[in-house]
DNA sequence: TATTATCCCTAAAAGGTTTTACTAAATCCC
DNA sequence: GGGATTTAGTAAAACCTTTTAGGGATAATA
């Protein structure tokens, strides 16, 4: 394999100093048009081109953004939510002329995922700024921006979970439910030591409405589902089996309230009619699908495209920690009445 | 802003030499534990961690793979198939604890977005390997895989287009239509003009299957379409008010075909009985319409794998350059007869 | 006791660029 | 024609790490 030209292969090609190459392509005003031309031209001959581990070693910029998702790549990938998302923060990489560098935490740690990294900030999404592996970011200098997760000391963008989830159960509830049947990320209790955490939030919306409503805020009024349509698929088809029969399901995720829905149906159980299903997030598949999903709105790709542009702004001056909320709105389709 | 630790920062702290720093995080079995500790616990309170820029320019690994398509970053994440190609490879990435970037070469050309991409090696997505900016990357060392373009001295990896496209023409026809209506990527003549590019390839297959069937391949039996949806809803209500009345479509993406179904349906006419439409593609939407979309099915996650998994073995040993060419296959839903 | 091996650690080079300070020559101005 | 300015280019430091070669103890072996 043919090493790689240097700098200096160009300059002795050309005749001058690696400093005349260096200037013919960052500021080429400072030398002579023809000496600039000639070194242009022994450079695409030798197929030079700066090395970018050198050229941030010392300006320390790479030109990407880094996004961190305590995910792996595969299920970034494949998670819709994260496709707009992404979008978002990709909308203004290609304003700013930035790459977008995903990376995953889990085959090792977080922190030398993050630490090897070659990016001038990052996006963490899901993570409390207090977190274990996020915390030691901050302490060397790198620019961090918390999405979907609680900080006080660096800038976060969120979005009003439990607002949108009190008025999704508030919708429910106002026609007549005997109960609720909630499924949540991970198990209740679980849900709630992850202080602040967007399940956490969301589960508070729900409760809130349901206590409002003179209810009683029973365990049982909760299944815990995961992620994914078969999950929810899965979920609703063991609850009929178990002899449930719920008139009306909240789910953390519109993937799981597909998932419902599609149970329903094959169930025989006519939606919206025998079965009120409300989901969250608004991903595009929403409304897609028949009957189309109602759901609690979030602005996902304005959330990436802010965060992205905080981070830039972060990365420019220094600007000061700010806390962002963006408002969630419930959209009414078919699968209520 | 706090200057960031450097390994000398830590050494000075402990009262050893750099040298040992360095080996207290790659190569602990040169010290003495209790060193080892100590220098581990005074990186820990300063907050340091390697620089991975300087890192990288010494070892030239970044752990990073660059993923190049000539879109925007924007466009790339919204479009369904990227995001299943992206998950092939982000799942190989996972494997290997690899990071994946990605960069748009819109804003500047390709050749500086290239240059600038702090990665050990790319996948590059539509071009082929002669491409004017793609050429100078071979020059110096960077492993380049090729993905939906030509290449003859670099690995590249392939789907059967043109086989694809053949079979979906040859179904719709053996159904009696008079003639068939083709939507196309871009207008024709421009299309046979990119030499073995994807649209090509499919417009060749499709021109195989009309011509084998007897009948002439007619300018007037293709229409440009772009991509999107909306581009295909409007292409067809255009054809519509036109005065044409297609009684079989074929598109070059299942975006452009699900376009298609939707203004055909708001039109009244009836799918399948009235219009047969195949797509091409087979992304996850195409199953969750209704009625659901007849396609060319291509394997796009394994694409991404598989492009991902050649390109990580040139960049441990020099394998020699391989041409992978993967199957399609068409699969019958409810758009056809 | 002399030699060899082992252990723990260090000095210095290498990696490729950008940037600052500076020089030498040419040009300008009165 | 002498000082000031501009032009065109250079030398050297800085960026931060890893790796190679080796040094000085101490322990093991003959």
């Amino acid at each position: 394999m043919m090493k790689r030209a240097t700098i200096s292969d160009v300059a002795k090609r050309v005749g001058v100093s690696p400093t005349a190459v260096s200037f013919a392509f960052n500021n080429p005003s400072q030398l002579n048009a023809a000496t600039v031309e000639q070194i242009l031209a022994a450079a695409r001959e030798l197929g030079y081109a700066p090395n970018p581990h050198a050229r941030a070693l010392l300006s320390r910029r790479t030109g990407v953004l880094g996004v961190i998702v305590p995910q792996s790549l595969f299920a970034i990938y494949a998670n819709p939510y994260f496709a707009t998302f992404l979008q978002g923060i990709g909308s203004l990489c290609d304003d700013q002329a930035l790459g977008l560098l995903t990376v995953s935490p889990l085959e090792g740690s977080l922190t030398s995922a993050i630490a090897r990294a070659p990016v001038d900030g990052f996006i963490i999404v899901g993570l409390n700024e207090n977190h274990d592996e996020v915390a030691p970011l901050r302490k060397r200098g790198i620019p961090v921006v918390i999405v979907d997760g609680h900080a006080h000391t660096t800038t976060s963008v969120n979005v009003d979970d439990e607002d949108g989830a009190y008025a999704a159960a508030r919708h429910l509830l106002s026609h007549g439910h005997p109960h609720l049947t909630i499924l949540t990320f991970e198990p209740v209790p679980l849900l709630e030591a992850h202080k602040a955490s967007v399940g956490a939030n969301r589960l508070q919306g729900y409760r809130r409405a349901v206590q409002e409503a003179g209810l009683e805020w029973a365990a049982q009024l909760v299944e815990p589902s995961i992620s994914g349509v078969e999950d929810g698929e899965h979920c609703f088809l063991f609850l009929w089996e178990q002899g449930q029969r719920p008139t009306a399901v909240l789910c953390m995720s519109d993937a799981v309230a597909i998932g419902v829905v599609r149970a329903a149906l094959q169930l025989g159980l006519r939606v919206p009619d025998d079965l009120e299903v409300i989901g969250f997030d608004d991903i595009p598949a929403a409304n897609l699908i028949t009957p189309s999903l109602s759901t609690v709105h979030q602005p996902i790709f304005e959330k990436g495209r802010t965060a992205a542009e905080l981070l830039v702004a972060r990365l420019e001056g220094d600007t000061p920690a700010e806390t962002v909320v963006l408002a969630t709105e419930l959209v009414l389709r078919g699968t209520t009445r």
